[in-house]
DNA sequence: GCGAATTCTTAACCTAAATCAATTTTTCTT
DNA sequence: AAGAAAAATTGATTTAGGTTAAGAATTCGC
């Protein structure tokens, strides 16, 4: 099959994720030493890491395209998942005060990340006081959505958490452009409910009454949402963990 | 009572905090420009607010003595507690990322505070590589203890989130160098509950257990730990949250 | 593309902690 | 220091979501 291929060359000046990436608010000249220094990787394939807990903290890691997931192990073994990271997400910046990485960082589809070296990044923002202000603000906002992440396990039912992660994933790919009402998301029940902090016979059940009542359907990794109206109101609430 | 009051000037350079504060790891002529945009404001008592949800932010706050709690309300007017803060803690990072604070902040107590303009602590910090290092880390810790916190709520039985939220006060109160088995902590029952997530009535029960089995007596604001190793026991893990 | 392994679903049952309710203790106000 | 208000305690009851179990649908590996 004829496969136009329109080849680009990859640097922050054309990338699309510009406003949401450390690029934001930078002049041109700024921007192109930001560029310089990041790190363009092949794509990962599906189950790859970026990092492992305890290797040693080097990078930040902003995902261009793919899905990531960051999660630990308890204490029987069983991962706890911490976030999942779409095109435009920063990965990496809990670990910035240690010399090692907090969690396992892996690849649920294929993958393509830029890698931004810390101490590169660390010693271009002390030329160029936007680059400070912007890393302050990107963590500032992690603080505050971990602590929203929080009150979503702590205050909402199994019902409303589930409801809210669909529905804030569509409002992700609806402010990247991409088509909200459906789209494929390869995170499997299983995870998403140890993000949530349920079962997946709970969310099982969820989605089964949700498609009973033609709110929405999750079928083999790909999502429609029939009832944008009703999967508000399922949530309960305004908008809250979704940045941008 | 004659009362033999020593006056000593507070400034940075003779701060007992120093190494838990943004003043870690600089040098003496760093240090007293810290010192001087630093703001030492009179005592807060009980039922002050440091800074309300929706003001402009303008600063941060170092604690230096007494205990402060961070909160904002829920959609039932309930409030939901993020945090308490002791001396050597710093509350206001969340904000850093926007134009207001996200939620209240008020003492429990008679509390000394250090004000921090963080317009002038980014102007110095331009000039100081080392202040951005340690603004970077401590907001890293910032996540990662958030993350913890979560891991608490969400991992752990109400007995155990009990027994490790005591634990851990007794820890910061051991590495500030105070009596860590015996002390004042002006806390409500009621704030630990929404806190761990728990209601009134459940710390109650766990706290007639622990009195019962001789591990612990909380009553009127002074918390006695008889036997710390069934503490550690009943907290279940090694230490999560508390930080240095 | 087929068989094995994983993941998902559905149903019956159970339990940790919430809720409801009534009393006692502590703290605040004057 | 007394009375009022707020907070804490204790017991009885309920419930959301976990656990267990068994079968069905997907996905993986060769």
């Amino acid at each position: 099959m004829g496969n136009i291929a329109i080849h680009y060359t990859a640097n922050c000046a054309n990338c699309g994720l510009q406003r949401i990436c450390f690029a934001n608010g930078l002049h041109d000249t700024d921007l192109s030493q930001l560029d310089e220094l990041v790190n363009r990787k092949p794509s990962l394939s599906k189950g790859e890491y970026l990092f492992k807990e305890g290797e040693k903290f080097t990078s930040l890691f902003a995902v261009r395209a793919g899905a990531v997931k960051l999660f630990s192990y308890d204490h029987n073994n069983l991962e706890v998942i911490h976030g999942f990271y779409l095109p435009g997400d920063i990965v990496g910046m809990d670990s910035i005060a240690y010399q090692e990485y907090q969690f396992y960082a892996v690849a649920l589809d294929v993958t393509t990340v830029c890698e931004i070296p810390y101490g590169q990044l660390s010693d271009l923002a002390a030329q160029v006081p936007n680059l400070y202000s912007q890393i302050f603000s990107l963590m500032s906002q992690e603080i505050v959505g971990s602590r929203m992440y929080t009150s979503l396990l702590t205050q909402k039912t199994a019902e409303q958490r589930l409801a809210y992660f669909i529905w804030s994933m569509s409002l992700k790919y609806k402010s990247r452009g991409y088509l909200h009402t459906k789209f494929r998301l390869n995170i499997l029940h299983r995870d998403v409910a140890s993000y949530l902090n349920l079962t997946p016979e709970t969310v099982s059940r969820i989605l089964a009454k949700f498609n009973k009542l033609n709110v929405l359907n999750w079928k083999k990794k790909e999502i429609s949402i029939l009832n944008e109206e009703l999967l508000k109101e399922f949530a309960g609430e305004e908008a809250m963990i979704c940045s941008e």
